[in-house]
DNA sequence: CTGAAAGCGCTTACAG
DNA sequence: CTGAAAGCGCTTACAG
């Protein structure tokens, strides 16, 4: 059957289709979209477009036209399609060990709510305490084009820190501090966590100290600022147990027997976090050792209400709100096209409650 | 000048463009494209997709062919293009009041850690303790076009519990109990634990028990079962202090006065949370009153260590990490076309640490 | 202030 | 097992 081709009679038949091929069916009826809304209130889908992306552009008759409309249908943009076609994701990644345990939820909540004001997202990535999936994670990350990430800690492999630097994206480091970060860097030094904390020994007149740590990258900071502040004062044998994540008060209780295995005449013990030296704590209280008059105590990390609980303690304070926020403002201004202080130490006290 | 069009010269002239159209111009150079994996591994771009979607489909050697040159040039898919074609966003929302006090936080980090392991990525919304913008959070969210949402609490206003409906995806409401749960619940009611801590005060013979709480719906249906409870007890008299949230030791510290001036005799106090239990203990402690044989005082929501620090105390204890891996659970079986049981109810445990 | 056309980087739905 | 074409729902880059 011969092909009636009402126009552009001098084409070859033979590459011309007979019909207008049918339109691929892609899967049933989807949401709305923008050209509902632009249908329905008159105009171009660009207009809509502009109503939500840029509303100053607009006449306001045409505003409230359109913005009547959205309401009425409960339209949403979808931001898959937006990010794709503007390379605008409005999303933040944050790559964190866990929430579980607050040390870094007081940070990710700031800055969350930080970055939500500014109309970004945020993508919580957990990373564990193991390196091993770390790449899978960042590509998990990555292709979700996130405009900013929110490391905790620094990258600890060569190949991630390389990664994240040729993604070029704005990136800041937290909770940590190095002479080398990739982008911009808000922490502290676990380092110096560690000499201060030795110091603060030292002055009590201590002589057989101990620790009781993970052996993550930044614990095992903490602790080397620890022993070499505590060799320059000629006290080198340090009693230590080294535990794995998650830290608990159980693990803490466990911790001291085999401490004082190792030094009978422990006088101190410095934990990894509050929940170990609270551990610690009880099973000092169990072996009728006084703290801190016989044995001194200090935490890290402070759970808020270990002030009231538990006033024999020492801990080491850090501003985890402090650090989130900042942490937000300096992606923010690098978003905005500011420069940024790039590294900014928020430091640490030591917090000593009772004397004696 | 005149036309020269080569073919279709029977075509009018000023149909046609003199020249085929400049092509628009983009932004700058873009990042890797699958084309540009494609290209070099001698493949068409489908079916470097399939190597990352369904890798079951493609031969050996090309899938060996096809990763090599994935990994050489570092390619990482972009997510928004392939949601927006397959409507497949494997973005999971999670919709909390706030991670920063750990009631929560648990919760999160199992559900984050679930979904994850699944192939799912968790986006985090945090709506503070305020209803005001919900709305806006909700447009936020669902931009995103998110395959599942965890909320966090029963949805409050109708308008938003219609919307959430009419949106047709998998829901899990945690962390209360409902008559009329939106899709599925992972929960427990707030109004029984009020009456379960009334008992417990009843056991312990106490004749003006007091309560301080937040103002929360939550915290309001505690609240009602446990008035209720006491009434049935011709107790109706109780002190009360309503504190709006953030929640804290000091809060509480604060509130323990206050109750006394309404109830001289108070013997007993149910706390909104650990933090205002442990703040009521430390003012407690400092006017006198023993805990618990003078004062009782019962918080919620377990604070790990409190068991450790606190013995005097008495809490509530909720199974937030068992809510957050029940509610992956059910959302990973509705996501893959199963039925759930569409209502949990994990229960909740009165922790008494120290009889006397 | 508004709009028509093209393109963002993938995947679907066919076809072979 | 592999691929060419079309389409996902927006925004960019022009043009008026």
């Amino acid at each position: 059957m011969p092909n009636h081709k009402p126009s552009a009679a001098a084409t070859p038949d033979l590459l011309e289709p007979t019909v207008a091929p049918a339109k691929r069916q892609r899967g049933g009826p989807k949401g709305l979209r923008i050209t509902d809304v632009a249908a329905l209130a008159g105009v171009a889908p660009i207009t809509v477009s502009r109503v939500f992306n840029s509303p100053e552009t607009v006449a306001p008759e045409t505003l409230k036209r359109v913005r009547q409309v959205v309401q009425q249908l409960g339209y949403v943009p979808n931001r898959l399609a937006g990010g794709l076609s503007s390379s605008r994701s409005r999303l933040i990644a944050a790559i964190v060990p866990t929430i579980a345990h607050s040390l870094f939820s007081e940070t990710i909540q700031v800055f969350s709510e930080t970055m939500t004001r500014a109309g970004y997202q945020v993508l919580l990535a957990l990373s564990g305490y193991s390196d091993s999936s770390e790449e899978a994670l960042l590509d998990a990350v990555l292709s979700r084009r996130p405009e900013g990430v929110l490391l905790t800690g620094v990258a600890h492999t060569e190949s991630l820190r390389e990664r994240l630097h040729n993604v070029g994206l704005p990136i800041v480091e937290t909770w940590d501090m190095t002479e080398t970060p990739i982008d911009m860097l808000v922490g502290f030094s676990h380092y110096q966590i560690g000499v201060a904390v030795a110091e603060h020994f030292l002055q009590r007149n201590v002589r057989a100290p101990g620790l009781v740590s993970a052996n993550d990258e930044r614990a095992l900071a903490r602790r080397a600022g620890f022993r070499e502040r505590l060799a320059q004062a000629d006290i080198h044998e340090i009693a230590e147990v080294l535990v794995s994540p998650p830290s608990s008060v159980a693990v803490g209780k466990a911790a001291l027997p085999t401490l004082l295995e190792q030094a009978p005449h422990l006088d101190a013990v410095f934990c990894g976090s509050d929940l170990l030296a609270i551990g610690v704590l009880g099973a000092a209280r169990r072996l009728g050792l006084e703290v801190p008059s016989r044995l001194s105590i200090c935490g890290f990390g402070d759970l808020e209400f270990a002030t009231e609980t538990t006033p024999q303690l020492t801990t080491v304070r850090v501003d985890g709100t402090r650090i989130g926020l900042t942490a937000a403002r300096c992606l923010l201004d690098r978003l905005a096209g500011n420069d940024r202080i790039k590294v900014t130490d928020v430091g640490f006290h030591i917090v000593e409650r009772e004397t004696t």
